[in-house]
DNA sequence: CGTCAGTAGTTGAATCGTCAAGGAGCTGGT
DNA sequence: ACCAGCTCCTTGACGATTCAACTACTGACG
């Protein structure tokens, strides 16, 4: 017995896919075109450039850039290829990577970045009023608490 | 000079990318999973199934399916094949194909949607008031009129 | 009519992502 | 000490997507 939409979700869920399906690829496609980057690997050398000493684990940026390990290390071998990553064993843990941002690397992202941020600047935000932004940011959360079954949030605490 | 995104913008923009990037693998994998469609795929055969004679236009459905052409046509390929989809010469305009579901594609859609709907109401619509609802549809509506360039919409009216 | 720009769609090569398998290192119980 | 089982990460094969031609047709203009 499945529970369909009502005519209100129905039409919320079409906006919805839309954005979903049609703002990566916006973003996407200016990002290649003007500075050579998949819209994963900019979040990924992104979050590297804020990291202390400009490197992170692998699986934790993996998770900060909402990825599988797999992926992850695939883009990080094509980065490595270019020169903008370098690879290095973690020091507490044998089996651990850590992944640091070059120099080079460190000048792509600053030279994407403010191309990257007026594109979602042009496109979200300039579209939506203040309390949209702040709604918007409350229904994001709500939704990406189901999606990430992160270990807090079960009911009862386990002893 | 850049106009960079205030702290409200941010923390709503990591949110709403977080939901861009894992929302749809969520959806993928559990269409993968239960019923062998990509959720393009799926978006695809749901648009045919609901259209008159179960049958519509290559462009047509690549526009309501948010896809390329080639997308379209590679994956309508990959459908031929399984035989859920069969291409037809458009009788009106000779460059045109159209896409007709068969019976057995039919089944294809009718057997995946109820999983479909309610993996999209257990993450999406049961985390959401439905005010929230409302803003959210408002909100995407916004956003998609930004993405998609339609004729309509710019100022003043060409004669 | 002929031609020429534009539209509809397909194709093939190259890129990117996933999935399943595997190497290598840690950890806890005995 | 050992070994079973876990975690971290990589690899290779395969599937899906993109991008840039390319074919085939239409419609307008002279």
């Amino acid at each position: 017995m499945t529970r369909w939409l009502t005519d209100e979700e129905q039409r919320a869920w079409r906006q919805l896919a839309a954005v979903t399906m049609l703002l990566p690829a916006a973003l996407e496609s200016q990002l290649q075109r003007d500075a050579g980057l998949t819209h994963f690997a900019y979040w990924v050398l992104a979050m590297l450039s804020e990291a202390p000493a400009r490197a992170r684990r692998m699986s934790e940026l993996a998770a900060l850039a909402h990825g599988s390990q797999s992926r992850l290390s695939h883009l990080v071998s094509r980065l490595e290829e270019r020169g903008w990553v370098r690879r290095e064993r973690a020091d507490d843990d044998g089996r651990g990577q850590v992944a640091v941002l070059t120099d080079a690397g460190y000048d792509v992202v600053v030279a994407a970045a403010p191309g990257h941020v007026e594109e979602v600047r042009r496109l979200v935000f300039d579209a939506l009023t203040p309390d949209q932004v702040q709604a918007l940011h409350d229904i994001c959360a709500a939704i990406v608490a189901r999606l990430a079954p992160s270990p807090e949030s079960p009911k009862s605490a386990a002893s």
